[in-house]
This record gives C-alpha cells, sequence and structure tokens, in this order.
DNA sequence: CTATCTGCAAACCGTTTGCAGCGTT
DNA sequence: AACGCTGCAAACGGTTTGCAGATAG
C-alpha cells in the first residue's frame, strides 16, 4: 500500500473514525490519483472492489477527508465539484482540460501583485483562488 | 438610465431580443450593480418592481446576457454561480466577503508565472482563472 | 456489546424544460 | 396578426438527511 494511503488511514485513525471497507477503499483511490475526481468518478471506480457500495458514502468519506485537510475541491469550469489530494503548503493547481491529469505548482512570485492590488482598491486580501488549465505533455504529443 | 443600461438594451435589441418588462428590470438592475448577484437575489430585488416575475425569466435573461459577454460568472466558494457586469477585457476579481462588493484588477503582470509554470510541468497554458477574496474599506472601517 | 457506519429511500435545492396564454413589434 | 416571451408546474441532477440494520473496535 502506497505511503500516502497509509497516512490518510492513521489520520483517520486518530480523528476517532473506524476503518470501514467502503471508507478504506474510497481513500485508498483519492490518496493515490493524479487526476481530480467527482464524488461520481469515486464512486464508479470504487465499486469495482465494493460492489454494494453507496454513492452516500461517497461523500461522507470526502466530507472527512477535507475535514482532515487531506483532500481539497478543485473547482471546474461547469461549476461541479471535484477532489484532489490537498496541496503541500502553498500550491495552486494546473489542470489538462483533455485527460483530467493535475499537477501543483508554487504560486510564491503572487505576492506582490496581491500587494499592489491591495493598495490600489483598498482591500485587506484574505484569500485567493487560482487555477490553471491547458494541455499536458502527453495530451499534446496525442492531439 | 445610466449610459451601461442603454448599451445593453441596444445590444439585445440588435441581437433579435424583443426588450419586455421583465427582461429591462433584471438587466438594468445587474447592469448597473457593484456587486455580484446571484440568480435569486436578482429574481428578490427584480420583484420589488415587477411582483410576478418568475426565477426562470430572470435564468433566461442571465444565459442571453451571457452569450452577448454582457455578464460573466463569479465562481463562489460555497460553488454556487453568481453574475456580474463583464470585465473590460483581461481583468480579474476581487470580492469582499463581508458585503459582496466586487473590484476588477488588471492580471498582466502574471503571464511571466504562467511561462514558468508552462515550462516546469511541460503543459501549453490555455486559461487562468483568478480571483481574490478580502475586506473592502467600507467594511474594515465597520469591523 | 456499543457506538459508529452503511445503504436505501426520500427530501432537498438550484436549475432546466414543456406548455398554454400573454405582450411586443 | 405573428412570433417571441412569460409564468407556472413539473422534471431534473447533484447533494443531504432519516432511518433501520450491519459492523468495527
Amino acid at each position: 500500500m502506497p505511503d500516502q494511503t497509509t497516512t490518510w488511514f492513521s489520520a483517520l485513525e486518530r480523528s476517532g473514525y473506524r476503518l470501514t471497507k467502503p471508507r478504506r477503499i474510497v481513500t485508498e483511490i483519492i490518496s493515490t490519483s493524479h487526476y481530480s475526481l467527482t464524488p461520481s468518478d469515486l464512486f464508479l471506480d470504487a465499486r469495482k472492489k465494493c460492489p454494494n457500495l453507496g454513492l452516500v458514502t461517497v461523500y461522507r468519506t470526502l466530507e472527512k477527508l477535507e475535514m482532515l485537510g487531506l483532500v481539497q475541491r478543485v473547482h471546474q469550469p461547469c461549476g461541479c465539484h471535484a477532489y484532489i489530494a490537498a496541496a503541500q503548503g502553498h500550491e495552486h493547481l494546473l489542470l489538462c482540460t483533455t485527460c483530467g491529469k493535475a499537477e501543483f505548482f508554487s504560486g510564491d512570485q503572487l505576492q506582490p501583485l496581491f500587494d499592489t492590488v491591495a493598495q490600489k482598491c483598498s482591500f485587506t486580501i484574505q484569500d485567493h483562488w487560482l487555477q490553471l488549465f491547458g494541455t499536458c505533455k502527453d495530451c499534446q504529443s496525442k492531439g
């Protein structure tokens, strides 16, 4: 089992949650995926290993993983919500619009821009939200 | 009537749409608002001037204004969709999380960051999506 | 053994569609 | 007068909640 998955299982246990089969399967899939997944994606995939899994359990597991900071939401152009293993520190998402692959990049260089905007508009800036959309190397060569 | 509203009415007419009372009221409200508005916000406000207005008409009017490039969607942390008079050219939104006021700022300085990320991750970048959240001057002094 | 978790079904909420009648042009 | 537009009601899709039975610890 991948390290990341083990770590997530421990985090769930440490917070008093039980490691049931459905919860384990959903957690393992999202902890190892390099793609952003909707609750429905996750449900269809997890059902292969747990045929009587309910979509509700996927929602409830994601809710817990999100509260523990293990997954984060990915906001898609369509407005639907997808999830991905959370960034380490201050990073942003770059998504491939063809295959859905996701990469994180650092957004450190943004601070000067935020300072300028804050001053110009007389706002105090609390949070920011940046996502890039493009085509990954594999999809470029296939296209 | 504000200039912007007149311009929007002309744009609707030029595209063959009729200027009905409900459509005029919804268009006037959003064309002059400095806040992002959900379909429901718009509905409640517009009802004051047109008591038998239906929420459906708000959705259908927003759809037309969006196609004409007059309004754009604002993606909120909650995932709900709100709308605001569209930016002029390449601009991004800064939203006050207390009162909902919105300001646009230029994102020109971002290109170098995108170039770096594109190279590091071997992606071709097609689009980006940036929004800032903070507190506006008025809400700072009241807080 | 007990409290948590599960899956089902039903409720829910924002959005979209079908339709008969109304209003703009 | 003709056609587009409206409001109503019903359908829709994703998400949440209530509950009785199943299961981890």
